[in-house]
DNA sequence: CCAGACGTTGTT
DNA sequence: GTCTGG
DNA sequence: CCAGACGTTGTT
DNA sequence: GTCTGG
């Protein structure tokens, strides 16, 4: 709430701190309604209002920018769904010969990374679930030798246009394919995180070194 | 018109 | 809900 | 994203 | 291989 001067949680009580969001889990997302941020507790995976059962949430984790408005699942919701996951980092796996290795990615500069996202409302009977997709672009220069992909990213600056519904969504796609994200570090992190369940610092400890088996006599 | 999909990543 | 394919 | 399950019948 | 759950 103080980085972004939110106004206050949609829930009562504001969520537990993670060190492993993974997909269908809920994250902090901001949203602007009318003149005020406000945060609110979402999962991870979009469930369209549409979808027929929850489980579609489970594919919908990531949108592509390039294709974002011609896919009829998510071109409507950049008009009026836009919104900003948060967080002070993200995992990346990095595949080599040897297999995966996660990588732990922060902001030099900033607290927090802000995620471009969208969000939906689906509705089934009693129960209501807010939930939201986060948005992928081609790598800054100093990710691609991680992966080929990443998240848009958006500065401080640009997240309050980011959210306002008077802003041209042309432009904000435009602006959030390029933007630079070359304040960003990362370092490799133990596979520990790979666990879902597993959580705590721990996931954001620096790895030992391997030996690989090359090295072993 | 109705039926069926609606997604990305990564691997081959 | 909305788009694509048949 | 990764990890882990993937099934039915019948018994307790 | 593919789907579900976390």
């Amino acid at each position: 709430m103080e980085v972004f001067e939110a106004s206050h949680w949609d829930a009562a009580p504001p969520l537990a701190p993670s060190y492993n969001v993974a997909p269908s889990q809920v994250a902090a997302v901001l949203r602007q309604e009318n003149e005020s941020q406000v945060l609110h507790p979402m999962h991870w995976g979009l469930i369209p209002r549409w979808a027929k059962s929850r489980s579609v949430g489970y594919k919908m984790i990531n949108a592509r920018i390039e294709t974002l408005t011609t896919k009829p699942a998510y071109r409507s919701l950049v008009q009026r769904k836009r919104c900003v996951a948060v967080a002070q980092g993200y995992y990346e796996w990095q595949k080599s010969p040897a297999g995966k290795t996660p990588f732990f990615i922060t902001s030099e500069r900033a607290p927090l990374l802000c995620f471009a996202a969208l969000w939906d409302r689906w509705q089934h009977g009693e129960n209501a679930v807010s939930s939201f997709t986060i948005i992928t672009r081609p790598p800054a220069p100093k990710l691609a030798q991680i992966h080929n992909r990443m998240p848009a990213l958006l500065t401080p600056q640009q997240h309050k246009r980011w959210l306002s519904p008077a802003e041209p969504p042309e432009l904000l796609l435009a602006e959030l394919a390029q933007s630079a994200s070359d304040d960003l570090q990362f370092y490799p992190v133990s596979n520990f995180v790979n666990r879902p369940a597993n959580n705590g610092p721990r996931c954001v400890e620096p790895a030992h070194q391997e030996p690989s088996l090359f090295d072993l006599h």
